[in-house]
DNA sequence: ACCCCTTATAGTCAAATGGATTATAATTGG
DNA sequence: CCAATTATAATCCATTTGACTATAAGGGGT
């Protein structure tokens, strides 16, 4: 395999194995590591070189979107370097520097260690550490050679607003079972139908848009995607129809979107998607576009007031086709606010 | 400031500024960064340190601890070298050098760029890793120089199990609303204000368990702890009366507290602080540990039993001091049901 | 044996929340 | 003026959630 499994759910399903009496990284673990906290300034060895790589995220025309660079599909991405001020800084350098575009909302994803990469002389290590950015197309300063690209073009089973997108039923779902079903064991057989049945909402299951991470590793982890510049084998006759990326990009998006479908749901964060003044309308539709699926419309529009996240303009919109729709701009005092909404604990008041 | 300011919420901070008008990073941002991507190889300069730092969790009678080394107040910590496989693998590596302790679950908290080495020839560059880790106690293999030390004798605010803190109203409420209204204009000072009550329940406000690392960084922000290494001036007199630890540890501490007080609420991960089998009694203290709330006992039953999280064993426990207690164990298979719980959009079904 | 204390377990009830639906208002375009 | 389209308000009902009460089952002392 050329590329190694990770993600944020890693652990998660290393554990699991542990549970289930298997043997895991910990147990096999590497015993060799010595030297004391004294030594590290003796050794030139452990020195690494650090990516920093962004998902930045607009949403047009109720589509959302990925910035991406070159002919390929890549992500604006840099070293870490001394001149960089902070890990922050060195990501918004690179990518207006590839881009052209400012950033705003910052926050970071995930680090995770690239496979070596053989030097001309010694063995490299080299760490990533990604990045989902939220910002405006409009902010975009006459860009050079980037673009921006829907998500779902990368993970067209993603897009749940138009009904159940074909490709799960019709693709992902026979492949999924092909792959379940070829197992050596019956308990793994089990495990892997019951994973797909919860992460694609399977067998009469709910479908839940957060689980976008899980979904992209369980169709990694089935060889049903096939990712630019890794060298699998072309037996396989055919992928799932998706857009591919450079290296473990997509794996990044993967995560982000995920990171932001989760998001929006306490933080007010969408509101750096929204330009300065806009209906409820518009930003259900963006809420909608995120999150992959509709949304009732009354009842979105009770949650926002209720909320007290906007106030009114005093300005209307008359290019909505119908009766005007006031406009709205965001509270920024709520950031100050905000009591992060929803407990799931049963706790004892008073 | 002997230390920078960064966190999980550092993005979100930075935010408030820009939409506040005031200069932020980014409108400061250096623009001497140069070089495309086939540079890099070229650069020597960009290699940097990479450390990784455990945040390792245990709860013992009732107790939510910290694994700590050496006199100081310390995380187990070492360099990602060469031989380690994978990150993780390097952290569980360390760990049980330093403690003798194997990790189970492990889950990565937040990466940083430390404040710059000044080697002996030239200037070092150094990044962190931190890690949060959950265990047992009994797993401990005849410690080395390590120890479990209660979080809340590094974070005394943070315990609402018997009642609000003394600390709370009597130290850190007058110590901030002076911090506040040291600020030069007005809106700084109800800024401040505004987060302090915010984070902290004041004004009639409720406590939120889940802001940990807010009101730590609130009481850092207005100078209310000092770290060990830290050269900050004595000319302060006292500070709230608190453990503090090594560099920036007690940071990562709290991130790693928010980060579990947040997750217990949707994932079952308390089970892996948990013995194989247990009463409903003992769990209920646990998350309580760990929320440094307490519960409300029939609900938190209802709770469990409803997401079918436990099964019992058929053995009861006879040491509870009253009518013996069914013992439960963890139901692994969850692990592939659960379809996360909790949405907060008005989705639109059928 | 009895009482009393402790904890476990089951059940009830009202308030709040959340999903779905219907009704009414204000525009544009023909 | 009518039809189409969108905005906005209001209502209904099932489910969830917080708070509380009642009963069961043990141990320890007298």
């Amino acid at each position: 395999m050329a590329m190694q499994l990770r993600g944020v759910d890693a652990a998660f399903r290393l554990n699991r194995l542990r549970h289930a009496g298997l043997p895991t990284t910990f147990a096999t673990m590497d015993k060799q590591a010595k030297g004391t906290r004294k030594d590290r300034a003796a050794f030139k060895a452990d020195e690494v070189k650090v990516d920093l790589i962004a998902f930045v995220v607009a949403v047009n025309d109720n589509e959302p979107c990925v910035l991406t660079i070159g002919q390929a599909d890549t992500l604006p991405s840099g070293p870490f370097a001394l001149e960089h001020r902070s890990l922050q800084s060195g990501l918004r350098g690179w990518v207006e520097q590839q881009t052209g575009h400012p950033l705003g909302y910052i926050e970071q994803l995930y680090t995770f260690a690239d496979r070596d990469r053989i030097g001309s002389e010694r063995r490299q290590r080299a760490i990533s550490i990604s990045y989902l950015a939220l910002t405006r197309k409009e902010q975009a300063a006459a860009s050079r050679k980037c673009g921006w690209r829907s998500w779902y073009e990368y993970f067209p089973w993603e897009d749940h607003r138009f009904g159940t997108p074909p490709v799960l039923l019709d693709v992902l779902r026979p492949r999924l079972i092909e792959w379940a079903g070829g197992a050596a064991d019956a308990a793994t057989r089990r495990e892997r139908r019951q994973r797909a049945a919860t992460a694609f909402g399977f067998d009469g299951r709910h479908w839940n848009e957060d689980l976008t991470l899980q979904r992209y590793e369980l169709i990694y982890e089935a060889g049903l995607v096939q990712e630019a510049g890794s060298a699998r084998d072309a037996t396989r006759p055919s992928l799932v129809p998706s857009k591919s990326m450079v290296a473990d990009h997509r794996r990044i998006v993967a995560t982000g979107i995920a990171r932001l479908r989760a998001k929006i749901k306490y933080r007010p964060v969408v509101f750096e998607l929204m330009p300065q003044s806009f209906t409820l309308l518009q930003l259900q539709r963006t809420v909608e576009a995120l999150a992959g699926r509709l949304i009732n419309k009354p009842n979105f529009r009770r949650l926002i007031e209720q909320q007290e996240l906007v106030e009114e303009t005093g300005e209307t919109s008359v290019d909505t086709g119908g009766r005007p729709a006031k406009l709205y701009r965001f509270r920024h005092a709520v950031l100050d606010e905000t009591p992060i909404v929803g407990t799931k604990l049963p706790v004892a008041r008073g």
